[in-house]
DNA sequence: CGGCTTTGACCAGCGC
DNA sequence: GCGCTGGTCAAAGCCG
């Protein structure tokens, strides 16, 4: 970098870093170590890379010359050669002011000649790097493919039922908001597992379950839903805090590869959070105050399903459905849906930030994926970490389109712990991390809870500490289950077409 | 009396 | 079109 104006020259006193001063023996401006913020690095830089000697010269004037051409030479960039052409006859005014005092025109002319070399090397090398750019472009495109396929192979190897096991699932529901025709979903849920086995003293991760989940309850409330979604949507808005960037991502049923780009313009995703334990108790306290408005005897189940809708805020969406398992009734299935527009106890907080934090991450595989790779160790990984307190249960991560979920298994099976000793700090965290993020309540606290002296705000605490502690992690996390979501797409998309 | 629960009716989606 | 199913509504009843 040549500064040719007089106004950046100045003393080497005032602005040695510059690397411009007024030579105090000659008066004449003498450009040196330019870009040499960091003269130790630029010594060790010296030493890492070769370095053409240009001078034997021992005067100060071939120092100059030499450590200017060093730092020319390690650029790496053709700017040089250009400014070099650009600014030549700058370039050549002081330069040949400087080498008529202390150099002799034939250096000069080699110097310039080691310049022109360097530059042709320095186009032929970033030929080289935009090849190999290419070449990985192409590596990477197949290995892309080769990915989707494998993951395709596990999840068609993978089907059997989620239903009966304890948990905390997380879906993404992921609404058609145009037209009817659209919220006729065919789809089906798919559910990645990763299990902790005890008793080898390690930890497993498997692909388990797909899991059809309540077609009947996606179908029948989605349809207010699309009414009411706009209204929602104003309301939520004019709310402070964690509803504040409340968002309404459209929805593809993924039906049409030809229409694709067309739905995912219209595509509305809705997060739904299931939470399976084992209570006594009728319902499960999580802190928010809830009305029963309707009950309904499902099919296949004798127990009765009850509907509650929050009653802490006026105008709050968020209903729960609460039905025991009909295989084992000790287990209660709660499922949560909607966003509160209230603020939440502190005894609610927690989960709510935990499962907003999941939900954010499946909202984020609403962005577009550029290679769609399934990385199933990753989702695994994830699982293990949302719950590192739980052991011999059940950390299920399910990303699958239309309604990739995230499931924390919470039944203890037997007396292990869960504790969390960050908790507060937890909290205090999560508050700002998710305070702008779309919220699902779940509850904090379950009661009759078998052999877990340890309260689920701190399974959650430290489970949410675990993703937010590590934002690459989180990153990749959504990264994957983008993926997963536009995995899933192709598959259903390949089996609409056969 | 207000809030909540109960419960039958109603509506919509879906499959046949 | 019809029946099944899930979800919601709203009137009636209950309770503190």
């Amino acid at each position: 970098m040549v500064h040719s104006s007089d106004s950046i020259c100045k003393s080497k006193d005032e602005h040695s870093s510059s690397g411009i001063f007024m030579s105090s023996l000659t008066g004449k401006r003498v450009v040196l170590d330019e870009m040499d913020f960091f003269a130790d690095h630029h010594k060790k830089y010296k030493n890492g890379h070769h370095v053409k000697q240009i001078s034997e010269r021992d005067d100060d004037g071939d120092q100059m010359v030499q450590r200017n051409m060093d730092l020319h030479v390690n650029t790496g960039l053709d700017l040089t050669m250009n400014m070099i052409n650009s600014n030549r006859s700058t370039m050549d005014d002081r330069t040949s002011q400087n080498i008529e005092d202390k150099a002799t025109p034939n250096e000069f002319a080699a110097l310039l000649g080691e310049l022109h070399q360097m530059n042709v090397e320095n186009q032929r090398l970033k030929e080289l790097i935009s090849q190999v750019n290419n070449n990985y472009k192409t590596l990477h495109m197949h290995l892309v493919t080769l990915m989707q396929r494998q993951k395709q192979q596990e999840i068609n190897g993978a089907i059997d039922n989620m239903k009966n096991k304890g948990g905390v699932v997380l879906e993404m529901d992921q609404l058609a908001s145009v037209t009817e025709t659209d919220v006729k979903s065919k789809d089906k849920i798919e559910l990645m597992e990763c299990k902790t086995d005890q008793q080898q003293n390690r930890t497993t991760t498997t692909i388990e379950n797909v899991h059809l989940l309540d077609p009947a309850w996606k179908s029948s409330h989605y349809s207010r839903e699309i009414n009411t979604r706009a209204n929602e949507s104003q309301e939520q808005a004019s709310h402070s805090g964690w509803l504040s960037d409340y968002k309404v991502p459209k929805y593809s049923p993924f039906g049409d590869v030809d229409q694709a780009s067309d739905q995912s313009m219209s595509m509305t995703k809705k997060a739904r959070v299931s939470v399976r334990t084992r209570s006594e108790s009728s319902m499960i306290s999580d802190g928010c105050q809830w009305r029963k408005y309707g009950q309904k005897m499902a099919k296949g189940n004798p127990c009765p399903r009850a509907y509650y809708r929050c009653t802490m805020g006026t105008g709050c969406t968020v209903r729960k459905k609460v039905q025991r398992c009909a295989e084992d009734r000790s287990i209660l299935m709660t499922t949560y849906e909607g966003q509160h527009n209230h603020p939440l106890p502190p005894t609610a907080t927690a989960m709510a930030s935990t499962t907003s934090a999941a939900v954010s991450m499946l909202l984020s595989g609403s962005m577009p994926s550029a290679d769609g790779i399934m990385n199933s160790n990753l989702l695994n990984k994830a699982a293990t970490t949302i719950l590192p307190y739980c052991s011999t249960n059940l950390a299920t991560l399910s990303a699958s389109a239309p309604f990739p979920t995230i499931t924390l298994d919470l039944n203890q099976s037997n007396s292990s712990p869960i504790s969390s000793p960050q908790g507060q700090l937890i909290n205090a965290d999560l508050s700002q991390n998710f305070m702008s993020l779309p919220n699902i309540f779940v509850g904090s606290k379950f009661s009759g809870l078998h052999g877990t002296p340890a309260s689920f705000q701190d399974t959650v605490s430290a489970a949410t500490a675990a993703i937010t502690a590590d934002p690459n992690f989180t990153a990749a996390l959504v990264a994957a289950v983008t993926s997963v979501i536009g995995n899933t797409h192709s598959n259903n998309n390949s089996n609409s077409n056969t």
